[in-house]
DNA sequence: GGAAAATGATTAT
DNA sequence: TAATCCTTTTCCG
């Protein structure tokens, strides 16, 4: 899926190739064709993001609010002004990148017959973008989306997030800090690979509770997660481990090499040797390494 | 050709 | 906790 990142790197693409533009909106599929009705033939004012929601503002006072869960994702195509993206969301390819290498030199001629499920094709004069498989894709008012936002803990990625807020809400609460990372009303954009890549880097075992996280701790961890985040926005991966625990400089950074304890499970730890471990929590695969994040 | 897994979240029991 | 929803890719026979 789709963490923040990704759909922080979505609002960034809609902002900058479809903004101010107006739009083809349609459901290929058939099962969003009454909201895509309320949106064609309007013009794309906004583009954001707040945690793993997508807003994409048009010029009739709707939204677009889309949710991709745990395999949604868009597919981009158009001319050379689309230059980037084709494909963010939930990783398409072995290697996974979230961003695909661009593929024929061909003339853009318009968009191909839809592929499999397209929920909703958004197409404008020069490129167009397919969704498949959110977990949410609805039409919503202003209110509704500041209603959505309300229930949310502070985004990383917003600049202008606030660390304290985000101690708050962690220190408050009795479960445990690996369960509290994954409940966007704590933090907003986490999922299941920052969550165990982000307590390994902190050393932090997943089972400290919330309320028994110093403060400083929890500021340390907030830093670490803007950090990691911002570069997966930037790069469009998440990459969390640093250049000494490769084993090379290779570039592109190898899968294999990408993360700490994330999908790792019985390898040896990058810091200490030891296996990593693996289990659940929160329905979700949690990865660790039992000495260093021994507390 | 079918099952399982995948960066998620809500609802029911 | 378990069931449910949404879709594609990967792996196994």
């Amino acid at each position: 899926m789709p963490e923040g990142h990704s759909i922080h790197r979505l609002a960034r693409q809609f902002t900058s190739v479809f903004s101010g533009q107006r739009l083809e909106v349609s459901s290929p599929q058939g099962r969003f064709s009454a909201g895509a009705a309320q949106l064609n033939g309007h013009i794309l004012t906004s583009a954001t993001a707040h945690g793993k929601q997508l807003f994409l503002g048009f010029d009739n006072d709707l939204l677009l609010r889309i949710h991709l869960g745990l395999y949604g994702a868009f597919d981009f195509g158009g001319d050379s002004s689309f230059l980037g993206a084709s494909s963010i969301g939930a990783p398409r390819k072995v290697g996974e990148r979230e961003i695909a290498s661009d593929d024929d030199g061909a003339a853009y001629a318009g968009p191909p017959a839809p592929r499999g499920a397209v929920r909703v094709r958004l197409v404008a004069e020069h490129g167009w973008a397919d969704l498949r498989g959110p977990t949410s894709c609805e039409v919503i008012t202003e209110a509704e989306r500041a209603a959505v936002v309300a229930r949310l803990g502070p985004d990383p990625l917003q600049p202008d997030a606030d660390a304290a807020e985000f101690a708050a809400r962690l220190r408050r609460r009795a479960s445990p800090v690996g369960l509290l990372l994954m409940n966007q009303e704590v933090l907003a954009g986490v999922g299941n690979v920052y969550r165990a890549e982000v307590l390994f880097r902190q050393a932090l075992s997943p089972w400290r509770l919330g309320r028994d996280i110093r403060e400083e701790e929890a500021k340390a961890l907030w830093v670490d997660i803007v950090s990691v985040m911002n570069d997966g926005v930037a790069q469009g991966r998440i990459i969390t481990t640093l250049p000494e625990h490769r084993d090379n400089g290779a570039e592109p950074v190898p899968r294999e090499e990408a993360h700490y304890v994330y999908q790792r499970p019985s390898l040896p730890c990058r810091r200490c040797g030891t296996a990593i471990a693996g289990t659940e929590m929160g329905a979700r695969k949690l990865y660790w390494c039992p000495k260093c994040q021994a507390r």
